[in-house]
DNA sequence: CGCGAAGTGGGTAACGTTATACAACTGCTG
DNA sequence: CAGCAGTTGTATAACGTTACCCACTTCGCG
């Protein structure tokens, strides 16, 4: 006895026939085109759900649209991300549109691969999160289909740009320090291997931002950068570094909450209490900075906002390629929480 | 002046006409198909190369395969399953299969949805990483492509599944904690709102396997389960209510590391401090659990070799359809760190 | 009543790829 | 040297859908 042979899918035909119409009927209702009168509506949507007909992605693909939207991550881990998701899946809700994500595990090699790889399914659309590709391959990209960048400040005339404006928020981040008397405000910054590729990138501007807010402070000379990484590693190495200064720092601005994670975890073992005797602040305002036993001074980037702005403006573009483009820059806002406080006054 | 008009793709066809040879000539270099002369690979090859020429994946979906696999997650904010997603990817890195990824978000409407729209888009094969849907409905879906199902324990003859035996880990973390001296015990525990759904869920078998760990141990009248849920609030609520008890536990362990946390901040509010006078234990080792500051006990699921393995059974089911189903159990580990320690000498 | 416009349905030719079948050629065997 | 088995390349027909065009009906209006 033979297992069940695979069932042939049920094509437009199919319908059609069950129908008694022309498969350009059918089309046409699945597709709400212009010239179906209602009782027509009516018998082909029955013989769709008599059936449990779908239509072939492949197959609409290879005549128009997949109605489908690729969203590429550099990474699964960084809890930030699923806030743009959310937004931009709440955003295409109730469209034909589905979202398919892939990820370049920050890898460069990974991330042009997957883009490729999207393009070969014949996506309407491509949304990329703080790709590394350099411009020139992002706008060849943009001219095979409609992409949203998220997270490049650089502006382009071929794809649509949405931005957290991280000037703004590591200016929170050192006023709310300054605020509470703080003066020795340390950044820990995230060095990118290479350095063409880190202009506009958010590390980049996160670090001039607070520069830049030093100064505007009047706190110059208490300028104080140390380069490592956006990881745990790289915070907790940062803060041993600034632990070790003739004057350390009464607050460290990690540019990432996971690198406040090796912050925290170097100022527990050097037996400094927070907030107490120093401060710390991390960035994306992540569900680690939101965790109870955690509870860290963030910044939100508005990510659901994000991903809905992304979402709305790749709509716009699929519908019209010719369109001018947009760059959008959303606010982000501080989170206050418990490792923040008072600047201790000096012993 | 037009905007430069929507350069048209390079097809099968181009680079037939360019290395003068039949379309079917590169289609059987592509597939490495049987009947090419080295001499004909070598042209194609560089044809290929040099108009930069990419199958379309929805035409070759209609005559045959996408090398395509989707592979759906619950959630994205759990840190677990990106190492699933590592384990698979990384098997199938030299394959010339790319993974799409879908999330359901927890949800039963969009679970459903996304593997349809996998369907859909013609999948050579799709992982659902722990489903909500009814088992009938997991079979139909095995009847129209293969899957894998990661995390249900119930066995089916149509797919493949793969899961990590969560009895062994509750028993793992019964042990560490009554060698430590503990006696109280007490598991916070998730409720599926559905009964029936529930039968075969990890969580399910988490709590079974808890109450038969503590009784082979001893300690059945010590058995004390809180069912709220795997959040961190459902955490937080869960040991609010052991330590309103009697008697309340020495030793709390959570079903999940996300609802460790709300147990380490309602522990920290009511002054309680960890290990010394309470230990708590997680599962699934998330990031989470590794950050610092936490430092939290948790059972690791393997999750990289959940994903590799689920690869390496997936391609071997699109190879052969009508192998008999696999059923593969990894066994967890017990990862200790700063959240457990002695039971605490009676005051 | 004639005629155009609007509305409705269908026929057909793509879209880019692969499976099948087959033709042409080679080299070997008896 | 006939015959046969491999080997190598090609022609062709799908696969399921949609865009385009055309035919037919109905209706309103001069």
């Amino acid at each position: 006895m033979q297992p069940a042979a695979p069932p042939r899918r049920v094509t437009i035909v199919d319908v059609a026939a069950h129908a008694r119409v022309s498969t350009t009927a059918v089309s046409k209702v699945i597709r709400n085109a212009y010239g179906v009168s209602p009782s027509m509506r009516t018998k082909v949507t029955a013989a769709i759900a008599e059936l449990g007909y779908r239509p072939s992605t492949g197959a609409r693909g290879m005549r128009g649209q997949t109605y489908t939207i690729g969203l590429m991550l550099p990474d699964l881990r960084n809890p930030f991300f699923p806030e743009i998701v959310d937004g931009f899946v709440e955003r295409l809700a109730d469209t034909q549109y589905e979202v398919l994500l892939g990820t370049s595990f920050c890898g460069q090699e990974a991330e042009s691969r997957v883009t490729e790889a999207m393009i070969d399914r014949g996506m309407d659309g491509v949304v990329l999160v703080a790709p590394t590709a350099a411009q020139a391959q992002l706008n060849r990209t943009a001219g095979i289909l409609p992409i949203v960048v998220i997270g490049r400040h650089a502006r382009s005339a071929v794809h649509d740009t949405v931005v957290d404006d991280d000037t703004v928020g590591a200016g929170l981040v050192v006023n709310h320090l300054a605020d509470l008397g703080h003066r020795r405000i340390a950044h820990i910054a995230h060095q990118e291997k290479d350095a063409v590729r880190s202009a506009g990138m958010p590390n980049a501007i996160r670090a001039e931002g607070y520069q830049q807010a030093m100064r505007a402070r009047g706190l110059a000379d208490e300028i104080d950068v140390v380069s490592t990484s956006y990881t745990e590693q790289g915070g907790y190495l940062g803060a041993r570094q600034l632990l070790g200064r003739r004057h350390p720092p009464t607050a460290i601005f990690a540019g990432a909450d996971i690198a406040a994670m090796g912050v925290l975890q170097a100022l527990a073992e050097a037996g400094l209490s927070v907030p107490e005797e120093i401060s710390v602040v991390g960035y994306d305002n992540t569900t680690y900075a939101a965790l109870g036993p955690i509870s860290l001074t963030s910044v939100d980037q508005a990510g659901r906002q994000i991903g809905s702005e992304a979402a709305r403006v790749l709509l716009e573009r699929i519908a019209d390629r010719q369109k001018s483009s947009v760059f959008i820059s959303t606010s982000p806002t501080l989170v206050v929480r418990r490792t923040t406080g008072p600047c201790p006054s000096e012993p």
